[in-house]
DNA sequence: CTCGGGCTTGAAGTGCGCTTTAAGTCAAAC
DNA sequence: GTTTGACTTAAAGCGCACTTCAAGCCCGAG
């Protein structure tokens, strides 16, 4: 499946064909060979799609990605810049799951719980403690 | 503390005042009293602003915040369609931690990695299976 | 009484991550 | 050879979550 279209990638992918020539032009992407002036992709570009993915659901933006592709550190090898990437960001992630359980459980607790109805919003956070 | 001003509330929660407006103005938070024109607030709202930062922190957009705050359900009570909501979320970054752990598997074992110098993007990918 | 600082408002501006639009190219089908 | 449909580009537009701006009010200190 080498040489596909922009658009069979995007069907691959599930993405539109915007988005991809998007991330060519933001450096993301590396510009592609062309043939008769249109795109021409190999297989592989849908792996690397998916890290894109797999990224933007980490909540890495779009800078923190590319930096990622090719980062400053000269020496750095690709994979110990997105370790210390990721690792940050599955910290954040857990710390983030705690504080939403600790918070479900608070709310699961507010039994009769009008504190969220706007009107009392926080009153009742204080009444509870 | 009670009779906080904006400035106040936004120093204690570390954010800045426009944003309280801002979420005023959306229907998240409350209008709250005023003396002589100005907002102030009690301290509930400090609890009521760390809500909202822990649901936008868990990806939840502002309506769905809205939402959460005030949903259709007419009987529903405010703590289960949280429940409801941070439950779907707290799967989603399961997920997402789960597949981000898989990726840096992955990158960690492409050991004298180029893959992701966009030159060699995907290619690699495919070399190694 | 006037000055300063923090507050008020609505409206416009910002940055991100795309999508849409307009005008055009290319190649295969008819 | 013309039509079709997917592609090309640069530029403009969009939705979100705010921030900034402009013009003005209110109140305590000096």
């Amino acid at each position: 499946m080498t040489n596909m279209t922009i658009g069979e990638v995007a069907r691959r992918a599930g993405l539109q064909a915007s988005a991809i020539r998007y991330y060519e032009k933001i450096g993301l992407l590396p510009k592609t060979q062309r043939i008769g002036g249109q795109r021409r992709y190999e297989t592989g570009v849908l792996n690397c799609l998916e890290v894109i993915d797999v990224a933007k659901r980490a909540g890495f933006r779009m800078d923190e990605i590319r930096h990622l592709f090719h980062g400053f550190g000269k020496g750095t090898p690709a994979f110990r810049r997105w370790q210390t990437l990721a690792q940050r960001k599955i910290t954040e992630m857990d710390d983030l799951i705690a504080r939403a359980k600790k918070m479900k459980r608070l709310l699961e607790k507010a039994d009769r719980c009008r504190c969220l109805d706007l009107e009392d919003c926080g009153k009742v956070f204080l009444k509870k403690r």
